[in-house]
DNA sequence: ATATATTAAGACCTTTTTATCTTTTATATA
DNA sequence: TATATAAAAGATAAAAAGGTCTTAATATAT
């Protein structure tokens, strides 16, 4: 029941993709990773084999990146999570018991599963450009940067 | 939002004996990993651990083994996590965030809140003996074994 | 007292995950 | 066609998590 380090850079860089980037207007590697504040050679392996799922696509070259297309933004965050972690992780049982399964519940099986269903739904019945647009109207975030408006010595 | 896989064998492990185990009933650690099925000799690592922080208790020799003392028996799920793994990571925000927060939430923090907030109320609100009661008498597994009743060639 | 069973302590090893670096390849455009 | 730019590929490194082993200490029962 929990998501790699490397799935969630993947899905937000993919949200940022969906909200930023155009087939006229790619962006790098390198603009993402500051964007969302993530390391960046390890963000352009993602991207590598993000692209190989057909998740995202790219071009080299000046004005070369990433971006979507058409097709990418018919994808899901679950298509994401699946690429990069595959949907074991995701599936496990909270207390790590062998199976996670209503015939055999660990003591919170029943609190989890209403939640699993209720993310794992809303990783799957929209697509990454729907996905996108709600939370950009909602004003979710992919990034909190300065925090640190706190007291320095 | 997880646990580490220590903080997974301790929180069932310490069910273990609060179910099995009393001051005159002590249980090794080698008979709590084969009922738990997790590797021992990290079981016994995380039992030094759980001794030195007071959630359970331990004495040596021949019917040695570990059990819970009064005290002990009120302490809670969350005071094994604390524990083991902290607050921090528990706390974590689902998709990496640097805070969770309802302020700059991420695309699902609205989802993971409430889920957050019940299960550490489970975690919080009883105490081992009264949790172990109920997932007792609720029927809840703290392992599965022998799930494989499955084709073999 | 002695033998034995069991935890305590700490060093050590392995695997997985995360992160970086270097070289090659493709592409746009000047 | 040369140059610059950006991704692809793959080797490598560092860190974290998970797991094991050996020796010491200690409590119990005989
Ligand atoms: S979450 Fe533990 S069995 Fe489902
Ligand atoms: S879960 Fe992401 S901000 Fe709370």
């Amino acid at each position: 029941m929990m998501l790699s380090r490397a799935s969630k850079y993947a899905i937000l860089s993919t949200l940022y993709l969906a909200e930023h980037a155009s087939e006229n207007r790619k962006i790098s590697v390198k603009v993402i990773a500051e964007s969302i504040d993530v390391p960046s050679p390890f963000l352009a392996k993602l991207f590598q084999q993000l692209v190989k799922g057909k998740i995202i696509s790219s071009t080299k070259g000046p004005n070369g990146g990433f971006y979507l297309t058409k097709k990418n933004q018919k994808k899901n965050v679950l298509d994401i999570i699946e690429n990069i972690d595959g949907l074991n992780r995701i599936n496990e049982c909270f207390l790590g018991l062998s199976e996670c399964d209503g015939t055999n519940p660990c003591p919170v099986h029943f609190i989890v599963e209403p939640f699993k269903n209720s993310i794992l739904g809303k990783f799957r019945d929209k697509n990454i450009m729907e996905f996108s647009q709600e939370i950009v109207s909602k004003g979710r975030k992919l990034t909190i940067k300065d925090i640190s408006t706190e007291i320095n010595s």
